[in-house]
DNA sequence: GGCTATTTGTACGTATGTATC
DNA sequence: GGATACATACGTACAAATAGC
């Protein structure tokens, strides 16, 4: 339950409910939350602090959303291996916006940006890859 | 200039001039971002879409909010490398709000998990560290 | 094709709370 | 105490894209 008098920002309380069942996997990978009216109404908020809620799940990279289709629970991408050789670094940061639409990347996913030693950078979206040791 | 007639949203054009006023160096690293309400004011638009704008940035990790003191260029942080050994693997990802509450991370920082050989992980600060080969 | 309903996106306004200076 | 600045939450309205009939 949601209690407006808690302490805790009601939106922040209804993202710990969403990601709750989320996690618990009562709402699986795919599967779509209720409509932001639905959960307004359900939970007696308004849209924007449903819009909140959300919007925080999406910086966590646990949903995406597909305008106007609904928002859903983020599916797991096929994740590949790179090698990390002598001599390179990689360091992880958030893309900016420009970046996150070249390279098609969904909100809330960070990219990993491989530094090698003649200082030539390769990016790769963090949902995708694991890096290891070569 | 804003144009609010233009195909890409007025918070993103306002993100996008902030943006590049951090990244040419003309907002330096712990300088303020002019108040919300100045930012609303000086391009006639809502405090509101101002938010909007300056939530971008920081889901992107440029700016950190210290409240109510005001909106801050982020400084960065003194780097520490990690080795990959042989048998780790490392992902990034975004923290939950809890984890960030945990490691105090500040919005927009991924962080790094590195899991070992025998399955146990720790977790990194993607904004304090950089990965090198072992 | 066309119409309608649904759903998310954008933008506005207002009010109040809280922490800092 | 007062002024400033960010946080939360409410409301409204309209736009845009998709889905169903």
């Amino acid at each position: 339950m949601i209690d407006p008098s808690a302490d805790r920002a009601v939106f922040r309380q209804l993202a710990d409910l969403l990601r709750e069942a989320i996690e618990s996997g009562e709402l699986g990978p795919g599967e779509p939350l209720p409509s932001e009216l639905r959960l307004a109404q359900e939970h007696g908020i308004s849209r924007t602090t449903v819009r909140q809620a959300i919007a925080q799940l999406r910086t966590e990279g646990l949903v995406s959303v597909e305008r106007p289709r609904g928002t859903f629970v983020r599916v797991p991408e096929p994740i590949g291996q790179i090698t990390l050789g002598i001599g390179e670094r990689a360091v992880a940061r958030m893309p900016t916006d420009a970046e996150r639409r070249a390279h098609r990347l969904s909100e809330g996913v960070p990219v990993i940006v491989i530094t090698a030693a003649d200082g030539s950078t390769t990016l790769h979206p963090a949902d995708r890859v694991e890096l290891i040791r070569s």
